[in-house]
Order: structure tokens, then sequence, then C-alpha cells
DNA sequence: TTCTTTATTATCAACTTGATAATAAAGGGG
DNA sequence: CCCCTTTATTATCAAGTTGATAATAAAGAA
């Protein structure tokens, strides 16, 4: 692939001083289930603006870098969670662009959603990272109830939705629960992204023909053992009905 | 609301300089409805790089503008159409961020979907905007099938993707009509967007409860007068379905 | 008037849904 | 070891939805 002379001395001609530019960072909408609650990573605020309040993770896009690239390496360095080790999805949400959105500067940040895996129980432990404000987990819906640093508010209930409506019809709730998972687990996902509740038996029924019996069972607390499935199609059809709120 | 003493000096000691930052522009997918071809407003190159290649009409963000504002101004500016006049639905559809994008610079790209309502007969005219460049309207299917500037078939295939994953549970596809519309009208916006043709009376029987019956009656080229709908609710539920691809 | 064209409504079997119950398969306490 | 509790899975049934196909209705044209 060779680039024609008269393409080479335009290149060569361009001033990316004459364009306005913005300072571009990514913001981080971390969920995880537990406990039946749907819980997202924020960090408190240590300085100003916003001192004291809730924010989600995130941080600036180097100049080598894609926003994707950009959401990972955020992740690992905000929470210290092990991307290797642990199962995650990521996926871009939206770009907010509002000039004021940040008072200190024009900063236009491209969210993204990341699921983490879980058993149900434990969340992923979040060590310090490299800023001094820690990241812990909070519960979603109890959390959206006040207000946030920045945007951070609209963002994370973006987010929250983004789920919900995905999880009619796509099997993504999958990557909430481990590898292979029991039809408990992947209601009570269902259940605690939804804030509501869902019939057992007709859950099954539904959710049978999209993943995949692995013959296995799970050594139950108390009660009959439960299957273990693994996801397989990406499209539920027709969707899994979303209750009215309420 | 007043600023506190100690935020108001930290704000003022914020050096925007020591963050690295990129050239943010916004890119359009036009889509209209006419002749039952779903089109797309598209520009031809003619400066390197991919001179003589078809381009989204876009443009850049202004240093005060959001990306949504910047997108309805580059609209008017790139494709002399007067949205004061003409219904118009514009949304966010992603962010492009690869820093290879653009061989020129780095550039970020906030992708919008625009959906203008047409009589199905005749696209919007396009007048040729302060750019030499002059748009024009393209079949969406077909020009799919070949290569397009920087990342642009991407950009366009993910809004054609976009709008047709919506119209399953929404009432989108009245944006791509007039006010009041015929449901061959509708269908017919259906049927060019998942390029597929959908039974005429199970369509009726769908919509049906999804849209507001006027009362009047369209004064029919050839057949039976048809009736005039509004379209009212957004969810439609459950989905209309996609027949498979083929 | 009759034909052609288009719109709308009807029919029907197969399937899906929501509600509810029946069955099955553990573990634990007596 | 036998029942009781707990949980998982399957079954049942009426109401509603789907896809295929046809019947009816309402124009304008020949």
């Amino acid at each position: 692939m060779s680039t024609p002379n008269g393409e080479q001395q335009f290149l060569n001609a361009y001033t990316p001083e004459d364009y306005p530019s913005v300072a571009l960072t990514v913001d981080l909408v971390v969920l995880a289930v537990a406990g039946g609650v749907l819980h997202s990573a924020l960090v408190r605020r240590g300085v100003h603006p916003f001192m004291g309040g809730l924010a989600l993770p995130g941080g600036f896009v180097g100049p080598r870098e894609s926003a994707e690239r950009a959401a990972f390496r955020e992740l690992e360095e905000e929470t210290g969670l092990d991307l290797g080790r642990l199962p995650v999805h990521v996926e871009q949400l939206a770009t907010y662009s509002d000039p004021d959105r940040d008072p200190r500067m024009r900063v236009v940040s491209v969210a993204h959603l990341v699921l983490l895996a879980t058993d149900g129980q434990d969340l992923p432990a979040l060590s310090a990272g490299s800023d001094a404000e820690a990241a812990g987990w909070h519960p979603v819906h109890a959390v959206l109830e006040s207000p946030m640093a920045f945007d951070h508010a609209s963002i994370l209930r973006d987010g929250v939705e983004r789920l919900s409506g995905k999880m009619e019809y796509t099997t993504v709730a999958a990557r909430l629960v481990p590898e292979e998972f029991t039809m408990t687990q992947l209601r009570t996902v269902y259940e605690a992204t939804w804030n509501t509740r869902l019939p057992a038996g007709n859950f099954t029924r539904k959710m049978l023909p999209h993943v995949h019996d692995t013959g296995r069972k799970s050594k139950a607390a108390a009660g009959a053992p439960a299957a273990l499935f693994t996801a397989t199609e990406r499209h539920i059809h027709p969707p899994m009905a979303r209750p009215a709120a309420g």
C-alpha cells in the first residue's frame, strides 16, 4: 500500500493546531451482582470539584489509545482488578459532551458499560488504584436516589437502562454470572437489574432454549441440586418480558 | 449557588495544557426512504485522503458546543436542509476513536443517526454546503457493498443496524414518514430498512395498537383510500418480528 | 357495470405467555 | 431411617400472539 505523492504532500501540510481540540476521557459504569442487588463500583472524590461526592471511575484517553483500550486500562488502574484473570464485558455506552459538564475545562467523556462476573455472593475485591480515591461497591438503585458528581448520575442511569433493555433480547446477563451458572443465578441477575421479582418456573421455560445444559449439577446448599448451564445464543426471541415498573 | 473559596482557587489553578487532547468531530448517518429504498446522504470527497471516495457528512465540534448541537449545525451546513421546516430525528450512535482512523491526525468522531421524513416518493433536496463537496442521496444497501472513506462504511452499517433494531420495539420508523401516514407508508419504511417484504395484513394488525387513527383518509392513487394515522406510543410490545436475513 | 388495484378485516392452527400447581431431589432433625 | 423443609424443574390451562392465507371493502378505470 504505497501512498500517492499528492496525498503524501497533503498529509505533511496538515496542521492540527488549526482545529479546536478537547480533553477526552472515559467514564466507567462497572456493574456486578451480589446478595440479589446490583452494585456499581464508585469512587468517593477527595478533591474539588464535587469533593466528597460519588463519581464513576475513569480517566484520560492516551494520545495513541482508543477509548475502549483506555476503558480497560483505567478499569485496572482505578479498581486494581486483574482483567487477565476475571471475565469482563466492556461495551461503549454513549459520549457526554455538554460544554459545561466539567466546571474546570472542556472534557468530553466516552462512557463504557463494564460487567463483572460474580457467583452472586461476593463482589470482586477493589484495591486502591494509583489515585488516592479508592473505589468501593454501592447498591445501584439506592445510590441513584441521591446526586453524584458531574453528570455521573445520568451516565449511571443510562448504563443500567442499557443493561436492562439488552437483557430483554440477548443473553448478556450471563456476563454477570460465572461461566457455568444455574437458572437461579441467572434469574437473580435479572431481578437485581430490573429491581423486581420473576416467577422461577416461567423464567426457566423461557431461558432454556437459549442456554446449553452442561449435564453437571451444582451442589446445592439446600434443596434439589440445580443444573449448570453455559450461555450460547446471543438473541432471545421473542424477548424476555420486563414487567412494568412498580 | 455560591462556590466555596477553596473550590474557586482550585478551578483557577487548573491547567488544561497538562492533559492530552484530540480533535472532535461529528459524522452523520442521514437516512430517508424513497421509492421503497433506504437512502443515505453522502458526500463525494474532492481532496486527499480518500479523494473521490464516498464519505458521511460531518465536521468539527466547536469549543462551546455539544456534539448534538454540532450535529444539527453540520447537517444544515453540509446539506443545506432547513431544519426549522423539516421534521428531523437526531440521536447519538457511537463514538469512533481508533487512533489511526484518520491518517492526518488524531480525530475522534461522535457519529449521529439522523432520520428525515419523506412521503415515500421524493427525497429532501440537498443543496451544496459551504464545503465544495456536494451531498447526494445514495441507496444504502447498495452503497454498503463497496468501500467508503475512513471508517465510514462501519459507521453507516452501525447506523442502519441501530435503526433496524430500534424499529423492532419502538415506533421510530414513524420519523421517516410524514406526521400523518398510511399503514402502507409505514410498512414501506420497514421493508426498505430491513431490505425485505412484510405481509400487509399482519403488519396492520401488529401496528394498529401503537398508532392513533385520525379518522381521515388519504386520497389513493388507485385502490381503496387508506386510513391516516399518527404515531403515539414509543414501545411496541411484544416487538415487531424481523424476518431472518435472506 | 365489471375489472383492477389497494386496504382492511377475518380465520385458523401453532405457538407463547402468565398464573398456578404438581413433581422431583436434595439435606437436616428427630 | 423417615418425614419435613427447601429448592429446582416440569406440567397444566386459559388467554393472547403469530404467520399464513383468504375474504371483504372501497375506490378508480375500462
